[in-house]
DNA sequence: CGTTGCATTGAGGAAAATCAAGTTGAGTGG
DNA sequence: CCACTCAACTTGATTTTCCTCAATGCAACG
């Protein structure tokens, strides 16, 4: 991974709202998250639009736009952030001679497939609680990861957001927040979440039907 | 693409309702579907189980699996089939002395991330019937590309895994399927389809609020 | 101190799931 | 060849879930 530092050309500070790149203009670099965290999202012809993903430190962006070379979304910075330009036809290049940065590479893509597998099997089977009980607890999986807390953090996304990515109206995914703190399992204070019972959290994004 | 023929080692013949692979099982080949049909789907720890995609002639299995050197995914013949199999460390190996190989097979990661990120989009924001007609439209597309009828042809999935697909239950998608014939936009005869006017069909995978 | 954006909550309605019959059609065996 | 079986499909009635619309709360900001 720290070969990428030879693929790496330059720095770009990004501000709360900006974005990183728009739907339909010409593919040059990936992009990895340095600091900060991002959305990205995709507009269709009659205005609906829906969030696809949301990136945190460490994260690349950009993949879907290498079969076109066109961004297919837009990216957007959800706070301040850093990111760090990876041009694509240099990392093409360089891994040529690099065979485990290329296998680095396809294992990266081969990720993002997965991950959005799970997306849809979200998006699919569940119901609105489960969809955010999952969402909370992959929150907090890459917050763990990153060395802060499992359970107390803070959200970088509004509800709306939120609902977007899940194919949920915000004021579902509010009534969803309130049920979990009823039951006490999460505590909600505006973007700041608590998880009290991890457990219980997690039998939520399984079979809702079984639990009281 | 006709230098994937030095990585193809051999062919394999599938029956219908057979599996290609399995989930956990471990991955050192991709498939390229060389005649028939498939599906692959994921299971959940709670039995809940979900179509993820479904695979016709010269489409590429077995993506997922790259990241994680396992199959996340069960792939099943929906036909009596017939695929290739593509050694992927083989694969690597050639992609670094022919680099437009290598491109060509990032391209190809790629197109599979825009399509599941289209995918989200339809589970995340589409009705039924919008979700049916998107398929629909979809599956001529494909047939056309290998020469086949744009508005007449057989499925060779079931309701229920086409609802799988879709995020819908397959009374639902049955409704839907009836609903277009009484419109008069598709002819249903069980697996037979004709689409009779493609226009309003896509007019259909738009805004439903509009329409009729 | 009003404005603005985001969040919560409630009431009512629309969409799809669920439950429950029936129908059809292909394959099987008498 | 016909009855039987079984899986897939269709259709209707009811229930659940979520969306929509509307009112209100609340904190940040000029």
């Amino acid at each position: 991974m720290e070969i990428l530092g030879d693929v790496v050309s330059n720095k770009r500070k990004i501000q709360r709202g900006d974005y990183l790149h728009r739907t339909g203009t010409r593919f040059q670099t990936l992009f990895a998250v340095r600091r900060g965290s991002l959305k990205t999202s995709v507009l269709e012809e009659d205005g609906r639009q829906q969030v696809t993903g949301f990136y945190m430190t460490g994260e690349l962006l950009g993949l879907d736009a290498i079969s076109t070379e066109i961004y297919t979304c837009d990216a957007i910075a959800l706070e301040d952030s850093e990111v760090c330009e990876v041009p694509f036809a240099k990392l093409e290049e360089i891994s040529l001679s690099i065979p485990s940065l290329m296998h680095q590479f396809h294992k990266i893509m081969s990720r993002e497939i997965v991950r959005d597998h799970g997306v849809m099997l979200l998006l699919g089977s569940m119901k609105a609680e489960e969809r955010l009980a999952t969402f909370l607890l992959n929150l907090s999986q890459r917050f763990v990861i990153r060395g802060y807390s499992a359970s107390d953090f803070n959200l970088r996304m509004t509800r709306e957001e939120i609902g977007s990515y899940l194919g949920l109206k915000l004021e579902t995914v509010s009534r969803a927040f309130s049920k979990l703190q009823d039951e006490n399992i999460i505590n909600v204070d505006n973007k700041h979440i608590q998880i009290n019972d991890m457990d219980r959290l997690r039998l939520k994004m399984g079979h809702s039907s079984c639990a009281a």
